[in-house]
RNA sequence: UCCGAAGUAGCUCAGGGGUAGAGCAGGCGGCUGUUAACCGCCGGGUCGGGGGUUCGAAGCCCUCCUUCGGAGCCA
């Protein structure tokens, strides 16, 4: 590997032709052509295309290798960059010597066929569907708006916070969680009134999975002063969609001596640099993405990037939505939770662009959300975006303890289960905010691919853990 | 979980009571500085599983499984 070129350098022109080189990769295709020469498209993940070997029949296994390469080969190629006599690209790879590393043994079965497969398909052979086109570009996409997202925070004095996965405290309230345990499930130890004795398991009390690192970044938040996560969190809901899965990546980020205006304000930064770095980063992909997947992706990303989000309170989109005579499917009216047609309409018809809804009534929303002067709504922020509805969700943090105390009873729920997150209102306390973003669905959004499954390597979801 | 649709060759699909088809892929041959090439020949299927109806089922009925889309929940 050491020794060798990426094909993303020789297709860039940072090698210059006439230089020796030594390609590492696997077959797309094989050409033969009895002038006495084969065609070898090799691909190595380094960028979209694939680089052409030429291969002459001089070499002296062309008649014992060469011509029994097949797709999906491993393959060595030595030898000079040459610009290229064909027409469907600059440059090529004359080879010297062509060794094949990996053979695929039944080429009548292998299932990466130089073909369009299905993404149905291709779930259920995951451990080589990053050889397809789509999945390596939607792989690359991934990682660029990953970086974008570390170099983002980094670049503005943000510290990433390694918040747990298991979680001992079931306080999240987030959703159904995935239970961590090391208890025989067929015989575990019981109380005498035939309950399981969970002060036997592993941490001495029931564990469970993270749907969320927010309680714990917020105290680091209170040190740190502006701090970020960014790791899987799991959901055991059951649910079957193209927007859900039992395990994803969630973007956190946490400010202190701030409200929801700088929280809106860093939302609508943040997302304006992440897509940004990926149009500018890779150009390749998203032509790919634009030309097969969903011919609006480059136009929507470009227009987020330079429209200026709007600011709208919730009370004022409810008029807006009642006001316009639209017929919606779930009627509207002041206090009622969004449904998505309801923030199309807005983001999509009304604004055209993207917004940022604020104040929303507090009985839709979670109990560590700052409640408002008016004692009907909290400090809470939806981010809309045309073409998927929200991206973004977060709030203001409830930072009074007696305002806290009293929403977390209100919501039936018990302040001696949130002690930890309670002290952090006892012991310098201060305004702070963040918000939550799922990394999956801002891919979805980036590169118009449907289905949530096909732009995470292997996909956690109801019933589907093979790979 | 609920509603709807679909499971036939390695892949994408046609066939809808009378004994299994095409394109692509694969093998062999031809042709060409080729471009997910083109032409010919060949191999390849428990028609998702089980049960039933029938002289006869891939097809009709029942049931289970799986997948996809929508809804709910949400990120």
């Amino acid at each position: 590997m050491s020794a060798s070129t990426r094909i993303a350098e020789v297709l860039a022109g940072s090698v210059p032709v006439g230089t020796k080189a030594t390609i590492e990769g696997w077959v797309r295709t094989r050409r033969d052509s009895k002038a006495g020469l084969s065609f070898v498209a090799i691909h190595d993940g380094s960028c979209f295309d694939a680089l052409q070997v030429v291969a002459p029949a001089e070499l002296p296994n062309y008649q014992t290798d060469v011509v029994r390469i097949t797709t999906g080969c491993a393959v060595r190629a030595i030898g000079e960059i040459v610009a290229s006599q064909g027409k469907g690209q600059s440059v090529e790879l004359r080879a010297d010597s062509i060794e094949v590393v990996g053979w695929v043994d039944d080429p009548d079965t292998y299932p990466m066929q130089p073909k369009r497969h299905t993404p149905e398909f291709l779930r259920e052979v995951a451990h080589l569907r990053s050889r397809t086109n789509i999945v390596g570009a939607t792989t690359r996409v991934r990682h660029t708006l990953a970086q974008a997202v570390h170099r983002f925070f980094h670049e503005r004095g943000f510290f990433w916070i390694h918040t747990p996965i298991i979680t001992a405290s079931d306080a999240e309230g987030a959703g159904q969680m995935f239970r961590v345990s090391t208890l025989d499930a067929a015989n575990p130890p019981r109380l005498p009134d035939g309950k399981v004795d969970w002060d036997k398991d592993f941490f001495g009390k029931e564990a469970r999975l993270t749907v969320s690192g927010q309680l714990n970044v917020e105290s680091y938040c209170l040190a740190m002063s502006k701090v970020y996560t960014f790791g899987p969190t799991f959901r055991a809901e059951n649910s079957n969609t193209r927007r859900h899965l039992a395990e994803f990546w969630m973007i956190e980020p946490e400010i202190a001596f701030a409200d929801l205006a700088a929280d809106a304000q860093l939302a609508e930064d943040f997302l304006k640099f992440i897509f940004r770095v990926l149009l500018d980063e890779r150009k390749d992909d998203m032509a790919f993405f634009e030309k097969f997947v969903d011919p609006e992706c480059v136009k929507r990303l470009t227009a987020m990037i330079e429209t200026k989000f709007t600011r709208m309170d919730y009370g004022e989109a409810i008029k807006i939505l009642e006001k316009s005579g639209e017929k919606f499917e779930f009627p509207v009216k002041w206090g009622i939770d969004m449904q998505s047609e309801h923030e199309r309409y807005l983001t999509e018809k009304v604004v055209k662009g993207p917004i940022a809804v604020v104040n929303y009534p507090k009985d839709i929303k979670a109990f560590y959300m700052r409640l408002n002067d008016d004692g009907k709504t909290v400090a809470a922020m939806d981010v809309l975006a045309p073409g998927i509805g929200e991206i973004i969700g977060g709030s203001q943090r409830e930072e009074r303890l007696e305002v806290l105390d009293a929403r977390i009873t209100e919501m039936g729920l018990h302040p001696k289960d949130y002690w930890w997150y309670r002290d952090l209102r006892r012991y310098g306390t201060v305004p702070h905010a963040g918000f939550g973003l799922g990394f999956e669905r801002a891919i979805q959004y980036a590169t118009g691919i449907e289905n949530i499954r096909d732009v995470i390597p292997f996909p956690r979801a109801p019933r589907q853990a093979e790979f």
